[in-house]
DNA sequence: ATAGGGTTAG
């Protein structure tokens, strides 16, 4: 390094020019740079914070180290045989796993449950699952005649049952019956709980009635609650109803909400409103519970209308909306949109004398920062803090999301440090924001190192956190990465899911292998994995992309055909193949379909229709469909105006051009740099260097930034058309936000001089060149 | 028994 920089080699290698001075364009680039970590020395990213912290491993976005497996270490130093060989370490173990039944039958003796409860979870947690058979055979060889043994043996069920490790619990459930042994209906009421979403319940639900076991509180709501769950909506409502005709059990509030929340979830709406009708028709009035769980029911469907129709219903009933009656309401309001209304509904519960939790705050914040708000989220914050309401995780959560997409990675960071300090863990949902948010930065060996952490420390890793990595991965065009990810799923045991496949197979398109991304899906078919709309739309996308629109209306029929129902983004990109096969009218077409089958199309749809419109340099018709944009209440995009502003330059109605651009700026509309300078480029072809001049002024003036290709695309034209002063200003107002000419726009402005024999300037021009460096020394 | 947070396509 030191020998280069005093002796330069006479030659014009490396053969770039030498970096200028500082310029715009190269701070813009350190900062680029230091984001991505290319100045590792002295940068003090927050991102590569995050996860020095978390390389020490107790750092705020890990847990605690609580989670290790007391055994691994006994049996990793037997197999060394460094201490002792195996056979001693599993003798070792053995007396240990004695030693602690033994407490458990005389704790049993003594009725003291509490503490069976706790020694047994430590036990069953360290050994993991699969231990099952060998705590039975030591039950059964060493406590056989203790008289509190079916307690022992009841409890280890339930534990293994409560802690999802459901095999085991079945297998001790199978060895006490051969025992003859009886478990208790909490054990039951467990097991049911945790199978809750197979057929198995109602397996169980015959045992326990078979055995005369007397159910409990829980039991008819766990058995309700998991046919609804199951979509066996008819059967949960006769098993109701049998049991109000049985008069077995005083049919009570509960159990009914239980039943109607679970039909309102599966999305039976109808089914628990004649429900409800039939129970007040017997006298039996809904309560505030009820009312809450359909209200809850209309907002998933997105019927805002229907929500405060049963508002006014309950309270006519003389029943008062609660909390959880106006958060349901917040959130639908907010669900579509519109925050301001949810804030409305705000301060009107808060003049009723109603304190909002900090679930209601949550929601608000979640639609601020959806919105970009930053503002009104401090002030809420501002809020939560006064009242003295703690945040939570899933406030927190929130807010490291919400930090996260706005690209304030050391605010998410300080939110994280603050939380933890607060003793508040993250889980997997924190984890999430800070994994997007390294992937969309293209980090993706940090996102790796990061994700791979987490899954070696033992902490929940799901399968989100893995899409989130993969498509990482997808998006970067890293099929190879991605698809080992994807290999480490299967080898962990966790399910992919259609995302996972979808993301896939978004990763096959990026990288131009549509026949391989075909094939996938076939794949995906075979193994019984149902597509999704957006596995149909990545691959018709794809496939418009490659210019093979033909497989794409292929795809289209083949979706129908399933009844996948297309949606406003499949449309879009049907109406883009069709653009570009030329076939406009097709497009509009199905731009009506797409109304008649009551799918709104946004603004990237008329986008599309507008850039199929602008190919063919049909100014009216782009113009109508903004006009339409406007008339469906949508607000156009920068895009939507860089589409029109660029139209009317390339039609030469540059001053239309303008025009357009300055009415935009009265109303407010922020455009993109490209509006102006599409205008500039036209003004400096159509020989009107003055207004140039002035309008790149302005764009300067409104603070964007500026490179030397948009200085260079003014100059060359102006040289071109000998408006040799007027480059001038351009070069001379380039020099004055310190950006420097290249070599090529220099031999541009040069030749443009001598062809004009203004030599006076071309000297100045050439001292300039010399004294900035900007051309390398050999040449000079 | 009722309310809040994360992943994919234009």
């Amino acid at each position: 390094m030191l020998f280069r920089s005093k002796f330069r080699p006479f030659c014009r290698f490396p053969p770039q020019l030498p970096a200028p001075k500082p310029t715009i364009s190269s701070a813009a680039a350190a900062e680029a740079a230091d984001e991505l970590f290319i100045d590792s020395s002295t940068s003090k990213n927050p991102v590569r914070e995050i996860l020095t912290l978390a390389k020490r491993g107790h750092g705020p976005l890990f847990l605690p180290p609580n989670r290790t497996r007391v055994d691994r270490q006994s049996r990793g130093a037997g197999k060394d045989g460094n201490f002792m060989d195996w056979e001693v370490a599993r003798t070792r173990l053995e007396d240990a796993r004695l030693a602690r039944l033994e407490t458990c039958h005389a704790l049993a003796r003594e009725g003291r449950l509490k503490e069976i409860n706790s020694v047994l979870q430590q036990m069953l947690h360290e050994e993991g699952s699969g231990s099952a058979p060998s705590f039975c055979e030591l039950l059964q060889n060493n406590f056989r005649d203790w008289d509190s043994c079916s307690i022992v043996w009841d409890m280890l069920t339930n534990i293994y049952s409560r802690l999802e490790m459901i095999h085991d619990a079945l297998y001790v459930l199978s060895k006490m019956d051969s025992l003859n042994m009886q478990a208790s209906i909490s054990t039951y009421d467990s097991l049911m709980y945790n199978l809750r979403h197979t057929d198995m319940v109602w397996d169980i639900y015959k045992e326990i009635r078979a055995r005369g076991v007397t159910h409990s509180e829980y039991t008819y709501d766990i058995l309700i609650d998991s046919l609804c769950k199951q979509q066996r909506l008819q059967d949960a409502i006769s098993f109701f109803q049998d049991m109000q005709g049985r008069k077995e059990v005083k049919s009570c509030n509960v159990t009914f909400n239980t039943l109607m929340s679970g039909l309102c979830n599966a999305g039976s709406m109808e089914e628990a409103l004649k429900l409800s009708e039939d129970m007040e028709k017997d006298g039996i009035l809904l309560d505030v519970v009820a009312y809450n769980i359909l209200i809850n029911g209309y907002r998933l469907l997105g019927l805002m209308s229907e929500v405060s129709k049963l508002i006014n219903m309950m309270t006519l009933q003389g029943l008062r909306p609660d909390l959880i009656t106006y958060t349901i309401l917040i959130t639908g309001h907010c669900e579509k949109g519109d925050v301001e209304e949810g804030l409305r509904v705000r301060r009107e519960v808060i003049a009723r004398g109603i304190q909002l939790n900090i679930v209601a705050y949550s929601v608000l914040l979640n639609a601020l920062f959806k919105k970009g708000k930053i503002g009104e989220v401090h002030q809420l914050l501002g809020e939560i803090e006064a009242i003295g309401l703690h945040m939570d995780l899933v406030a927190y959560s929130i807010l490291i999301h919400g930090y996260c997409k706005l690209g304030e990675i050391e605010r998410a960071l300080q939110v994280c440090q603050m939380m933890c300090s607060k003793q508040v863990m993250p889980n997997s949902f924190t984890h999430g924001a800070t994994l997007s948010s390294l992937c969309k930065k293209g980090m993706l060996v940090e996102a790796r190192w990061y994700l791979d952490n987490l899954a070696s420390s033992g902490q929940m890793v799901d399968i989100i956190l893995y899409n989130i990595v993969i498509d990482g991965y997808a998006k970067i065009g890293d099929v190879d990465g991605a698809l080992e990810l994807y290999e480490q799923i299967l080898k962990l045991g966790l399910s992919p899911t259609i995302v996972t496949y979808n993301t896939l197979i978004f990763a096959f398109c990026k990288i131009e292998k549509l026949t391989v991304a075909e094939h996938f899906l076939r794949q995906i078919e075979l193994n019984g994995i149902n597509p999704t709309v957006v596995t149909y739309t990545t691959l018709m996308n794809a496939f418009v992309g490659a210019g093979n629109t033909d497989s794409m209306l292929r795809l289209f029929n083949e979706m129908i055909e399933k009844a996948i129902m297309p949606n406003v983004i499949t449309y879009s990109v049907v109406m883009k193949g069709l653009c570009k096969q030329g076939r406009l009218q097709k497009a509009i077409d199905i731009l009506k379909d797409m109304h008649i089958s009551g799918i709104c199309a946004d603004q990237i749809t008329y986008n599309i229709l507008m850039q199929g419109f602008c190919e063919v340099q049909n100014i009216e018709m782009a113009f109508r469909i903004h006009d339409e944009m406007l008339q469906h209440n949508l607000m156009p995009t920068p895009v939507t105006y860089n589409l029109l502003i660029n139209i009317l330059c390339l039609k030469g109605k540059v001053d239309c051009a303008e025009k357009f651009l300055d009415s935009l700026l009265d109303k407010g509309v922020r455009l993109r740099k490209f509006a102006y300078t599409t205008i500039v480029k036209a003004q400096c072809a159509k020989g009107m260097p003055g207004k140039a001049i002035m309008l790149f002024d302005k764009i300067i003036r409104s603070g964007f930034e500026v490179s030397i290709k948009d200085f260079s695309a003014a100059i060359n034209r102006l040289c071109k058309r000998n408006f040799v002063n007027e480059a001038t200003i351009f070069l001379k107002m380039m020099l004055y936000v310190g950006i420097y000419p290249d070599e090529e726009l220099c031999t541009v402005i040069c030749s443009a001089f001598i062809k004009k024999n203004e030599l006076q300037s071309l000297f100045a021009l050439q001292a300039m060149i010399v004294k900035s460096g900007i051309l390398a020394p050999d040449i000079q």
